[in-house]
DNA sequence: ATGGCAATCTGTAACGTTTCAGTATATTGA
DNA sequence: TCAATATACTGAAACGTTACAGATTGCCAT
């Protein structure tokens, strides 16, 4: 196991890797000279500095995680909090990437700390915050009233969340602007003379919910359009319950000529529904969906569609959380994107 | 920052988390006694034992990871390394998931180690070994002679590869069998009368791209069936690059009437292209493709999928390398996992 | 009684780092 | 010249854990 235990108390050359004692041995130097040298303390001289940082960058030395983790409490961790079971696929890979590329450039490790259907979402936070096994943490599914927002910042652990709260706490969050995606489709769906809508919704109790409900509302008012309720599914509902129960819907009198969906794999099981039911997108219906990769026009060139980057909420989620740690203000490090323009990939068809 | 710091030096009942000294003087044994008990130690009494373990039970002691991890050198964490712009999206979510389930069984934590196109696939892994920062590394996108595969074994690295790799080491594997995969299909291509097949096939230098290929090959000259060559592009080149590509190729004169494609969102493309190219899908070409979450039959019913799972791939990756770790014999932990029969969604058409 | 031996328990040191409280030397001001 | 002070460095202690090398006790065979 432990492979070379050469070195006796510092004297011998030490084998394995690097430490401390190894660059004070090399420069001739007390380990404490030799720390506060490479974090440029100001009272070490100019040459010494130099001298140290130069032998420590020849032998690659690298600061023993553990040895400040258990000196200083820093554990150089931010940790992602990732619902195992309703987490939206590309929302994982993507954030995972966003995080990734600003931690790189950071001594921080990304570790991912998931929690499933049977677990109450204040598990994991409990466990991160107890143990102290992380500096930062990212979450999402965020809800208006959320109990971890809460709980983290009544116990000083830096957070970030994708999506906003709304109890009247300061905290750094990512948000996309699904009041103003959900505007945006209803009014290019009512320029198409669509005016019987229907949602397919985020879940209820996460806060983006009513943000899409929201703006949803607000334009079906402005453009004069109503509403088909569509509110036995949300996109957490699976491929086949969605499906069902929009080929349901399609199959009544009342039903919508014009869809936004939240997700696009719900997308994909509102216009199978819409086909279940013998109906055609692009001439009896329209969808206005968001993606967050771009390939719902190939699936059917007709969807219309609005872009919703995760990868940049990654590194913006990263950064934010760094950001507290390093001591900046929560309450500047909040970020609403806009929404793209509704796009559409084949050319409208006239009803 | 530090909350509380009433503690001197054990004898005043510590503040914060409970530590090894705060179980002994609770139970009023010595740190090394109360360590030992808490670990089923021999040479400590039952009754000592079951009483230290109720009392850290009650007060819910958590080893401190960072005093374990300086003292033993292990770290209790399980490193993912990943390609952060070529792994497909839903493997990285999917074996994600698959990890976890079951890593949250046992004390570690699974920590993602990302690399970009721009980097030498090695650098994360050197970076792993150097720094000792995890017991065991899980890679994908394994090649026939993986140099992070040798690396590891020659540094006593315990690992798993999602993918096998071919040179004469021995080392745990999670392996779907796509040499099957790529028999199978051209079987079912050829039982609908399809006998020019072209392969979307993996990136070549990754392993199963050679196994791929020969299954494909052998099941062709089983059946009695042609290749029309389509290695221009793989599943890693870009949708719209695949799509471009597949257009050409069914706008020539000898045009393949059937299609295998190792991965599902290059099946979006490879559709998007035959009907680029005027032709229709389940008609005049049919196209069997993996694919990995259960979307494909929204897309088009016409097409024929071969499912495979990557969440398993994970859990079976993660339990290959805690065995490893645990003193397992890497040689007792692989697994090829058999394909599942090829899935039709529409009856098919005769032609 | 005495030596030997299990059975239990314990103190000390060490892992690598940072911080505290210095020490030694040179420099300054009067 | 002498104290005061700044500059550059240092040892010891501590974070929480485990391993090593004992120490204490009771019991048994002699």
């Amino acid at each position: 196991m432990d492979r070379q235990r050469t070195d006796k108390n510092g004297e011998t050359s030490a084998q394995g890797r690097p430490t401390l004692k190894t660059l004070a041995f090399m420069t001739g130097l007390g380990v404490t000279t030799v720390s506060r040298a490479l974090k440029d303390a100001p009272e070490i001289g100019a040459e010494t500095r130099r001298r140290v940082q130069l032998v420590a960058k020849q032998i690659g030395y690298r600061p023993n995680r553990a040895g400040v983790r258990l000196r200083t409490g820093r554990t150089n961790v931010i940790s992602l909090v990732l619902n195992t079971d309703r987490e939206i696929m590309s929302f994982v890979s993507d954030i995972i990437y966003g995080v990734s590329e600003v931690l790189a450039e950071t001594p921080y490790h990304l570790i991912v700390t998931p929690y499933s259907r049977s677990q109450d979402p204040m598990e994991p936070i409990r466990y991160l915050v107890e143990t102290g096994s992380a500096d930062g943490v990212i979450i999402s599914r965020t809800q208006p009233n959320d109990p971890r927002a809460r709980y983290m910042l009544e116990h000083g652990m830096p957070f970030a969340t994708h999506g906003r709260t709304d109890m009247g706490l300061v905290h750094p969050y990512h948000d996309f602007d699904n009041h103003v995606f959900a505007m945006e489709a209803v009014r290019r769906l009512a320029s198409m003379g669509r005016h019987k809508l229907a949602l397919l919704s985020p879940p209820p109790g996460l806060t983006y919910y009513g943000h899409t409900l929201n703006g949803f509302a607000d334009a079906l008012s402005e453009v004069g359009a109503s509403e088909i309720p569509f509110n036995t599914v949300s996109i957490d509902h699976t491929i086949e319950q969605i499906r069902t129960r929009t080929a349901q819907l399609m199959r009544r009198e009342n039903r919508p000529d014009g869809f936004v969906s939240s997700a696009a794999a719900a997308t994909l099981a509102i216009v199978a529904g819409i086909e279940d039911a013998g109906l055609k997108l692009g001439r009896d219906v329209d969808v206005v969906s968001k993606q967050s990769s771009d390939l719902l026009h190939l699936f059917r060139p007709e969807l219309l569609v609005v872009n919703e980057n995760f990868r940049l909420a990654g590194s913006d989620l990263a950064r934010s959380v760094l950001g507290w740690i390093g001591g900046a203000a929560p309450g500047s490090l909040q970020r609403l994107v806009a929404t793209s323009e509704v796009q559409a990939f084949s050319p409208p068809v006239s009803v």
